[in-house]
DNA sequence: ACTAAGGTAGGAAACTTTTCGTACGAACAA
DNA sequence: TTGTTCGTACGAAAAGTTTCCTACCTTAGT
């Protein structure tokens, strides 16, 4: 065996669906919440959704792994179970091989050719760039 | 009335699902194809799948208009109805506006951070930088 | 004319994701 | 105690996606 058992599966976050990932983003955004807060942020600012549906999602997102939760009161305090920028590699990485055959510059041709950055946005990739450079 | 009237919707691919995102790459990267030969090309590049399940999504894709289909054979000639670098950069905003509340640097930032780009990939990027710069 | 091969079309079935109705428990005010 | 409010849990319905079965048409070979 390696290191993986069939207790929690770390790796295999597969698909995260659209809803999940809204909500992931609410609880990275604000740390550790109820259900109750998450919708409300939802239906603030993204769109009208019924609370049990959020209580739904999470509840399934919990037993999936992606999220944990306190239980030690009535209201459930959940959180993400997987790091923010971890999770965010991974989707980007899974973006750029299905859409760009993994070549991550063909990626940034194509935003820095969307004019999606703004002169000063340029100048800080330009400064990280070098920095990179550096070590 | 504007431009736009209900006959065929440019602006809203909403969701191009897995498989309908699959479908495209091979007419970006081949060209107007029969079913047959995308299947073929699904078959071989990335997994198992029937004939008449292609057949359908292709033909759900031409409903939808994001394939355009030349009948004049019986062996219907598919294409892509959308333009590959237009709407790579639809789903790429998207995709930014989701995960990075649409900083582009947010992402290049992830992206660099990520050793995804070889020392190469960085000063072809530093190149089309100033490039960008000098217009 | 007949058959085989290969094409399209349509619909049913299987899955997945999302939404929501309902039941029920805990806290609290009157 | 009773009623109201706010929470969880469960399960079914609804919607979307994918797969595949079947019917039927056209072409080419015999």
């Amino acid at each position: 065996m390696t290191q993986s058992n069939d207790k929690r599966e770390e790796g295999r976050k597969a698909e995260p669906t659209k809803s999940e990932l809204e909500i992931l983003q609410v609880l990275w955004k604000h740390g550790p919440s109820t259900v109750r807060f998450v919708n409300d942020r939802l239906n603030e600012e993204k769109r009208a959704v019924q609370y049990t549906s959020t209580l739904k999602i999470m509840q399934i997102m919990f037993e999936k792994g992606i999220l944990q939760r306190d239980e030690s009161n009535m209201k459930h305090i959940y959180s993400a179970a997987v790091e923010e920028q971890k999770y965010k590699g991974f989707l980007l990485d899974r973006f750029v091989d299905s859409l760009y055959e993994g070549s991550a510059t063909n990626l940034m041709m194509q935003l820095l050719g969307n004019k999606k950055a703004s002169k000063e946005e340029l100048d800080e990739i330009r400064a990280l760039l070098n920095k990179l450079d550096s070590e």
